[in-house]
DNA sequence: TTGAAAGCGCTACCAT
DNA sequence: ATGGTAGCGCTTTCAA
C-alpha cells in the first residue's frame, strides 16, 4: 500500500495525498477527509525511507554512551529518549564501551544511518586526547555533549558544575575540622578532572596542602574499592572523611569503614556523587551530590530543538549541582 | 557525493559501483580496487534511505521497555544493543512507560520506522489483558519477548524459569524451618505471576497452606517498602523470612528488619530477585536470584538472527535461573 | 565483466 | 485546490 494506491482509490493525484500526509492547508476539507478515511481503512503507513530519501532525514538522533548498564548513563538515556520522543525524534542507541577505536567506529555507523544529530553522554572523550573524530562528526551534524567539553563549531556542551560541587563538599568538611580527606575516583574524564580541581581548590582556599596519597584512583568495582579503602585506612588512620567521584566507590568506602569497626558518620564521614539509587540503599544512607542529570539531559534536547529551528544557542551551558544530605554526612 | 559521482570518476556505470558496494563477486579486482580507492578518497557513505527504499530494511530493531532507568532493564538493553550491533543491527530504543495506550502508540511508531523486528523487554504485556496489538505487530515483523509469553505466530518468547527459582527458594526456607515467609512483589506481570506460582507451589508441596496476608504488593520504591514491611513485621512477628520479586523491595525489607532491631539472617532471612548491583551494596549482602538476563538477551538476539536466516526456531525457550548466595540467606 | 534502465515511495516545484 | 512530474540514491534485472 503506497501513496499511489491511496490516490487511485480517492480519485486524486499523489500530490494531493502527499499534501494530506504533510498537513498542507491547501486541500479541501472534503478531499482531505476522504483521503484520511482511505488511509485509515487501509492501515496505510507512509514509507519512511522514501520520505527520508527526499528529505535526507528521518528525525533520528544517535545517542552514545560507554554503557547503558551503568545506572547513571541509564538514567540519562532514559531522560533523553523521552525528551526526544516528545519532540518527534527517535533515539538510536549506541553503547561504545571504552575503546577509542570503537567510539570512532560507532560514530561512523551513526553517521552512515544519517542521524540528524548526535548526543554524547558522559565525558569519555577526554580533552587531552585526540578528539578530531568528534570535530569531523560535528562538521556533518550537530553534536551535543553532556558532561564533557570540546570547543568545536556545531558542538554544544551541557555540563554539571561538579568542580564547584566538590569544592563546596571539601570546604564543608574542612570547616568541620577534617583535614585528611580521602578522594576516590575511577575515571580520568572531563568530569573527573573537574572534581579533582574542586577538591584541590578547597584545600588551597583553606591554606592547606593536598597530600597526593589522599587522591586515589580505584576501579569502578565494589570489591576493589572496599579492599583499597581498607588498605588506605590502615595505612593512614588520620583519615576522617571520604569523598568519591561515584556513589559506588563511596559505598565501597562505607563497607570498608564499617568492617574496620569505625562508625559513619561519627568516626569517618562519607560523601558520594551522582545521587544514585545506591545512596538510599546503604545503612546509613549516603549523602551524595546530585549533578542534575535530568536537567542536563532535558537542556541538551531543548538545545537540539533550538539548533534545528535555527536559533542561535550557547556552546557551553553549566548547570549547578546540588548536595543531597543524608546520614553519612550532615552539613 | 553519491553513486553517480563515484561512477563518473571511476569511468564505470553506477551498476558496477553498486556491485562493489554490495560485495558482488562479478567485478574485476582491478575495477573494484579503483572504485574502492575513490570511495575512500571521497569519504563516500552510501545513502541509507535510498538503500532502504529498495530493500525495505535498514537493519534496525525496535527495542521496547517500560523504562531504561530501571537498573534491570538497563542491563538488558545494554546486552541486547551489543549483541544486535555485533550482528550488524542497530537498536532503536523506546521507553514506553506503563500506560497501555503509549505502548500501542510506540509500537506503531516503531513500525512506521520500518524496523525489521521488535524486541519487548520484560513482561509489561500481561496475559490477562488485551494483547491484540502485539498480535497485529507480529503480523508485520517478528516479535521477541524477553520474560513474557504470548502464544502468537511470529512471536518468540525467551523466559527465565522464575517460577522454579522461587519454588526452590521457598522450599529451602521451609526446609530450614521457616513457615511464615513474607513475599513482596510490585508488579502483576507474567514474571510476577510465575513467581507467585512458585511460592504457592512450595507451600503446597510441603503440605502447608499459604496465608494470603503474607503475599503483599508494595510499590517499587524504597521508602514505601520499608514502611510497609515494618507494619507487617509488627503485625505478624512470626514472620521469619522474606522473599521479594525485586532486589529493591528486599533492600527495603532489610532496612525495615534492621530498624526494628532484628538481625539478618539470624532473626529473619531475606532473599531478593534479579541479582542487581544493590545486592552487593547492602550490609549484610543480599542473597538473590540471578534470572540470567544476559543469557535471555543473547538468546533472543540469536533467535532473531536465526529467524531472519530462515531457520525454524522454537516459539518458547525457558532458561533456568540461579540463586546467588550471599549473607542474607545461606542454603 | 559491465551497462542501461526500471523501479522503490515520497516531496516539492511548477502549472493550471 | 489540484495535478503533473522531476528528482532523491540505490538495487536489480535484463542485455550485451
Amino acid at each position: 500500500m503506497n501513496i499511489y494506491d491511496i490516490a487511485k482509490q480517492a480519485g486524486v493525484s499523489i500530490a494531493t495525498v502527499s499534501r494530506v500526509l504533510n498537513g498542507s492547508p491547501n486541500v479541501s476539507p472534503k478531499t482531505k477527509q476522504k483521503i484520511l478515511d482511505i488511509m485509515e481503512k487501509e492501515d496505510y503507513t507512509p514509507n519512511i525511507f522514501a520520505r527520508g530519501l527526499g528529505l535526507n532525514s528521518i528525525k533520528m538522533i544517535g545517542v552514545l554512551c560507554t554503557d547503558v548498564a551503568d545506572i547513571y548513563y541509564a538514567k540519562a538515556v532514559s531522560i533523553i529518549e523521552n525528551a526526544l520522543r516528545q519532540n518527534g525524534f527517535d533515539a538510536l542507541l549506541c553503547c561504545t564501551g571504552d575503546a577509542l577505536d570503537d567510539k570512532k567506529k560507532y560514530l561512523d555507523l551513526l553517521l552512515a544511518k544519517r542521524v540528524d544529530a548526535i548526543i554524547l553522554i558522559g565525558s569519555p572523550f577526554k580533552e587531552k586526547f585526540d578528539n578530531s573524530h568528534i570535530e569531523q562528526v560535528s562538521q556533518k551534524v550537530p553534536v551535543f555533549i553532556i558532561n564533557g567539553f570540546l570547543p568545536f563549531d556545531n558542538t554544544y556542551c551541557i555540563i554539571g558544575d561538579e568542580k564547584e560541587a566538590m569544592h563546596q563538599n571539601v570546604l564543608s568538611l574542612i570547616a568541620k575540622g577534617h583535614t585528611e580527606i580521602l578522594y576516590l575516583y575511577d575515571a580520568e574524564t572531563y568530569s573527573g578532572s573537574q572534581k579533582i580541581d574542586g577538591y584541590t581548590l578547597a584545600y588551597t582556599d583553606s591554606h592547606l596542602t593536598v597530600r597526593p596519597e589522599l587522591v586515589v584512583k580505584v576501579p569502578k568495582n565494589l570489591l576493589a574499592s572496599v579492599q583499597k579503602v581498607k588498605e588506605l585506612l590502615l595505612k593512614m588512620p588520620s583519615i576522617s572523611a571520604v569523598t568519591a567521584s561515584e556513589d559506588l566507590l563511596a559505598v565501597g568506602a562505607m563497607k570498608a569503614i564499617t568492617e574496620l569497626g569505625y562508625t559513619i558518620p561519627e568516626d569517618i564521614c562519607v560523601i558520594g556523587f551522582n545521587n544514585s539509587l545506591l545512596s538510599e540503599c546503604t545503612s546509613p544512607t549516603l549523602t551524595s551530590v546530585d549533578n542534575r542529570v535530568d536537567i542536563l539531559c532535558t537542556t541538551a534536547v531543548n538545545l537540539l530543538i533550538d539548533v534545528f529551528s535555527g536559533k542561535s544557542v550557547a556552546n557551553k551551558i553549566t548547570i549547578s549541582s546540588k548536595l543531597i544530605e543524608r546520614e553519612s554526612f550532615k552539613l
